[in-house]
Parts: structure tokens; C-alpha cells; sequence
DNA sequence: AGATTTATCTTCTCTGAGGAAGAGATTAGG
DNA sequence: CCTAATCTCTTCCTCAGAGAAGATAAATCT
């Protein structure tokens, strides 16, 4: 691709990979009984951490009536808890309760496979892949 | 984690840059007025290949009805074309129309700082990069 | 050829997610 | 202290998307 400066054919393999990884994604979402707003909202708590309906509502481009229904599905399926500001008290922050339990077991097997293929990198390669995921997970970053 | 013999701290790496890979191609579908289930069709097609609305509706969970109308909405996008099977008439084969543009338009920001990210990268390590996406790319495929 | 099976599409219905508008509670400012 | 602004939540409405059941067309089998 000539905007990026990769090569048409690397493209087309990093096309595929994000692809693949999508739909494991959507996958494990559905499963779960998870919508992709659910999901995405989800994503922006684990990305950014605990925040306001305000802010979370901003994210998603909900407005504030939707979200409050959102975090009620998030809560009540347990991803998810609203505590008071202690600061403000017309304020709610929600945060993400420990790591999606059911979300996590959804995308084990794949991330079982992942790991196998991981293993037979040497460890300067394992170095070069990790620096990769943290730097593209900037990359990624909306804005 | 114990699962998968990565270390925790190396899972979470991971983990964020998965969340990140999610909402950054969700945002993507949502600007191109794209809904979860129409992402994850475009997917399966890209991944897979051409295939017949059956097989379609299998890989994607729906009833032939929903799927008929999935594509309906594809087609009239631009993503998807129908082609009559030479061999059976009663089937139809849907086949991606190249690389959904616009979609690749709004993916394009990433991808540029992906790009970016990549070419500090020397070629051994990009071999090791690539050699992975590929392989990754395997391991996310359902099944 | 006739019957059965297969594949796609159509129609009807319904659930669920999202927008709009406003209520209730709290904070900030004059 | 009283008004205005802010934040969340509630209510009502709309609409896209999914299921169920059946129609249509074509292939297969006896």
C-alpha cells in the first residue's frame, strides 16, 4: 500500500491477520451473549480505565440515555460496577470488575494456539514481537 | 497466564493490544455504517474466500433469512457481489468486490502508524513480525 | 417422468438497541 | 440563597436486524 509504505503483498498479510483477529473477537464476543457496542465499551474501560457514563458515553457516541442501558447490561452481566465519585456526588464511575471471566475463557483457545506459535520464537525474536504489541497498541489508540 | 505458558505481565501486553486491534477495526466498521454482523461476514469472506450463502449463514450463525438480507445489504454497499454457480444453479456464490475501500480508508490512520511503527524495524526482525502475523493468523481462525 | 431433497429467497413478526426529551439530584456562581 | 449548569437516569418512540415458516427453483434419485 503506497499511503503506508509496505509493500502490497505485506499488506495483504497484515489485512488477513487483522482480520483473523477481528473475527476471534466477534467470535468470543457473541458467545458470550455480548453486542459489539457491549464490546467496544468494554475495550475503551479496559484501554483507558474507570471513567464517568459521561465520558464512557462520549467514547462510544452514545447518547447518555443508551449508555446508562449499556452499563446496566455490562453491570448486570457482571463486567462491570458503578461506584460513587467521592468527589462529586451527581457522579458515577464505572469501572471494570477484575478481567471478563467468560470474555477471557471465549478467546482461551486461541490464545492457547497464539502461545504455541509464540514458543518458537527465540527469546531476542519474543523481544521483537512484545516490543511490536505494545507499540502498535499505541498505534491503534483512536486520535 | 498458567493456560497458555505466557508469563502474566506478557498476557496483558497482549491482551490490551488485542482490545486495541478490536476497538480500532469496530470504530472503523462504525464509520463505514457497518453493523457487528456485517463486519464479521466480510470477514469470514475475506478469510475464507467466496462461498454460497449457506455456507455463509453456517459460519455466521443465521438463518438462511437474516443471511439473505446481510448480503442483500452488502451488495448494495459495494462489498460483496453475487455470481451464479456454473456447476449448480440453484446456488449463488458471493465473492468479496476487492478490498472494501472505504473501509480500508477508515482503517488507513492505524495502518499508517503501524507503518510507521514497522519500519524501525531491521529486516530480520520484520521477518520475525511478519512470519508471525502470518501464523497468527492461523491460530484466530475459528475451529 | 415423478418424487424427494437441496438451496435460496420472501414475508411476517418480534425483540432489542438507539435517539429525543425531560425528570431528579447535586454542584457552582452571582 | 436562589438560579443556572451539570450529571445521571427514566420514559417513550422508532427502526434495524434476527427468527420462523413457507414459496420457488433446480438438482438428484428411483
Amino acid at each position: 500500500m503506497s499511503t503506508t509504505g509496505m509493500p502490497d503483498d505485506a499488506t495483504e498479510v497484515y489485512r488477513r491477520y487483522l482480520g483473523a483477529v477481528m473475527l476471534n473477537g466477534l467470535a468470543a464476543a457473541r458467545a458470550c451473549g455480548l453486542g459489539a457496542t457491549d464490546l467496544y465499551a468494554l475495550n475503551v474501560l479496559g484501554a483507558t480505565g474507570p471513567m464517568t457514563p459521561g465520558e464512557l458515553s462520549a467514547r462510544t457516541g452514545l447518547t447518555t440515555g443508551p449508555t446508562t442501558r449499556l452499563i446496566d447490561r455490562l453491570e448486570q452481566a457482571g463486567y462491570v460496577r458503578r461506584v460513587p465519585d467521592p468527589g462529586d456526588r451527581r457522579k458515577v464511575i464505572v469501572e471494570q470488575v477484575g478481567t471478563p471471566a467468560e470474555l477471557d475463557e471465549a478467546l482461551a483457545p486461541a490464545r492457547r494456539k497464539v502461545a504455541e506459535v509464540l514458543q518458537s520464537y527465540s527469546p531476542e525474536q519474543l523481544d521483537t514481537l512484545f516490543d511490536y504489541f505494545a507499540r502498535a497498541t499505541d498505534a491503534f489508540r483512536p486520535g
